[in-house]
DNA sequence: GATGAAAGGTTATAGAGTAACATAGCCGGA
DNA sequence: TCCGGCTATGTTACTCTATAACCTTTCATC
């Protein structure tokens, strides 16, 4: 464990994982939509920890576990899929992925990532979005999507840990 | 000019580009940097609209300029050099570079991107970013930098205009 | 003018993403 | 059950973005 430090320290991430692919299978049963084998494979490669993961490494991932060769288009196809029903968010500052622990509430994609651990922590901050969409509008500028993507030292890798509680209690 | 609507529209663009190059000047001159040729015409040409340029579209037009083949890293070690200075700011989401008109004032990376027309208008709020960082330093987390990037249409392409001034004057 | 550091040139390659077309699996209807 | 059409996946090739490694030039200073 000592090479993926996670922000919520000592939760059980069996539980991350389980809980967002039986919210995914419910999300895409009630849209109709078919969460096949292999898109539910990549999703739960991307939710094995909380690090964003790269395409690439995506596909030698799924090319190891299948013992055969996977191409960029299987790969890409499963991720533009995820990201269609909001399964996964994309980092951009990383061109990566990573996985959403809340599918069926709209919102925007707002991280923390950590340089030391590359950890990425999702914000759950709807007002913050507003404020964004009102600063917008005053430019009369319409807003369709908003990145926030904030770079730094996550609490376990800046020593600044205990400040808070747990997020995923 | 039909092609390359900008949010300030009837702005004297040129008053943007002279001005932008006299202060890399002076703050290069100040810093003890050297802005040399090859970065100066990057930053210009950078300058030349308001929309946000890709690093192999500056590789053809530096082609262009000077007869000759311009290979990546000599465009990238430019781009690095003016990044280094935060004479410009990467735009993530589109892989692309765009001036920054405050380059001597320290700030954090917040931007409206037009879907329509490609432009890129950098936000100046100072209060958005400290609300950033209060947020993120109730999870403990220690910001280093920021990247806010806010993509729909922008006044002109949403038929919004005249809604407010502009914001160049 | 020598010299050392910084800047730029050159070649090759890594990393990220898509186009276009072929094949396979699935579902509904005759 | 077989057919037809749709969706998903496989395959090949390619584009776009970025960097590594090494060499040459430029420039400031002695």
């Amino acid at each position: 464990m000592e090479h993926t430090p996670i922000a919520c320290s000592h939760h059980d991430h069996n539980h991350c994982i389980s809980d967002a692919l039986e919210a995914a299978r419910q999300l895409c049963l009630g849209r109709g939509v078919r969460l096949t084998d292999l898109r539910l494979q990549v999703l739960e490669l991307i939710w094995q920890n909380h690090k964003p993961l790269g395409a690439y490494t995506l596909m030698e991932m799924l090319a190891k576990a299948n013992t055969r060769r996977v191409a960029p288009p299987t790969v890409y196809r499963a991720l533009d899929f995820l990201l269609e029903q909001g399964l996964i968010h994309r980092i951009n500052v990383l061109n990566a992925f990573i996985g959403c622990p809340s599918p069926t509430k709209k919102h925007q994609s707002h991280f923390l990532i950590c340089r030391a651990c590359g950890i990425a922590i999702e914000l759950d901050q709807p007002e913050l979005s507003q404020q964004i969409i009102g600063i917008a509008q005053e430019a009369g500028f319409q807003v369709q999507s908003q990145s926030l993507e904030v770079s730094g030292l996550c609490a376990n890798c800046s020593g600044n840990s205990g400040h808070i509680g747990h997020q995923h209690e």
